[in-house]
DNA sequence: CGGAATCCTCTTCGATACTG
DNA sequence: CAGTATCGAAGAGGATTCCG
């Protein structure tokens, strides 16, 4: 029996399901891929494993989450459509955690987690058309190899290579940000690309 | 001393500050309108006393909110403006909870919350111009008098009277919706301000 | 090996009674 | 009316074990 505010109003029923301790964090890790429960549990650090095997199971009874089909050999979990529905949520908790706080450097740190704040600060508004409509970035770090496509439809992003990447930076997100707001000089294969998607951002 | 997720991850250091058991439905309220320690007591039945006191001292110290000048013969609580930044968190979990959840009608209601609901649900897109710029709706039940003024910047509502409304609904917003779904037909003094008022809000 | 189940400790929560 | 104090109940955290 799960606990509830029991109270008929939006916010509650929502607070009820998606803002349990531990359970946005999965949300999370899943939008940024699906993910093994290893993965999540790496990701989680300080969630015993039962608690992450008790939020798994009701958000999959919420029909928020599902197993990955068994025919491919290792299963995983992954976002349903109505789990992916829940993206607003995070975005906005980002871009308030983006402008009010400072991050502790004690803190544990992984770099995917920038990829998503990068969606989160991504301004469709701010955005001319791209001179190729869409804009493709390829990231490269020792620790994270990811990509985003920028368009004026918002911004994807996923792990891994992409192909025919507009724009090739050798390091990772976060150096990004510093440089946009350091305005210290970096070498790309592009530079041009580079001020189009820099131009994205919401300055802040 | 806090507990906290130690990531170094905007979502993660929002979370432990906005997500904590019960935060947001003090945003809720204090998104409504100012209040007292009783009023958030009655409004949050289930929390203990204690628990409430601590969350206030810790918002407090935030910065998120304050008491009230003392000048007032009664003091409470309100948002700081920083507080107030938290509105779009809010927001698009009552979206995403209007649009996922249906509620229980064991659960406790109280109608002042649907006024924020309104604001959640209120399209500044869909929206042509007004023929009067701005449009103020009065309402007026038992239980709750309150108002809101729609304009293309958004949503403006509040608790109380207003001065000069366009249109006075004797009823509740929960009213309203179900008239807005079921086409019922209602008698109103100002039917062409009805008609421009429910064409702001997203149909779902 | 992935992950579910068990057990134990500690913290937080929930409800009520109490005090300035 | 605002806030404290108290205490049992529930949830979280961590380690370990069990199972396919």
């Amino acid at each position: 029996m799960k606990r509830s505010y029991k109270q008929n109003c939006a916010l509650a029923l929502s607070s009820d399901l998606l803002c349990e301790r531990w359970t946005l964090l999965i949300f999370r890790e899943l939008l940024i891929r699906p993910c093994r429960f290893k993965e999540l549990n790496q990701a989680l650090e300080g969630m015993g494993t039962n608690l992450l095997t008790n939020r798994l199971k009701e958000l999959e009874a919420a029909g928020l989450i599902e197993k990955q089909t068994p025919t491919e050999k290792r299963s995983g979990y992954q976002l349903t459509l109505s789990g992916l529905s829940v993206e607003p949520i995070v975005l906005s908790l980002i871009r308030w955690g983006n402008g009010h706080l400072s991050g502790d450097e004690a803190f544990k740190h992984q770099d995917h987690w920038d990829l998503l704040a990068m969606k989160a600060l991504y301004n469709t508004d701010n955005n001319k058309v791209f001179t190729e409509q869409v804009l493709k970035v390829q990231f490269k770090s020792e620790q994270l190899t990811a990509w985003c496509i920028a368009s004026e439809n918002g911004l994807e992003i996923g792990l891994g290579e992409i192909t025919s990447a507009d724009l090739l930076l050798p390091f990772t997100i976060k150096d990004l940000q510093s440089f946009i707001k350091n305005k210290t000089h970096i070498e790309v294969n592009n530079p041009g690309a580079l001020q189009e998607f820099i131009g994205c951002f919401s300055s802040h």
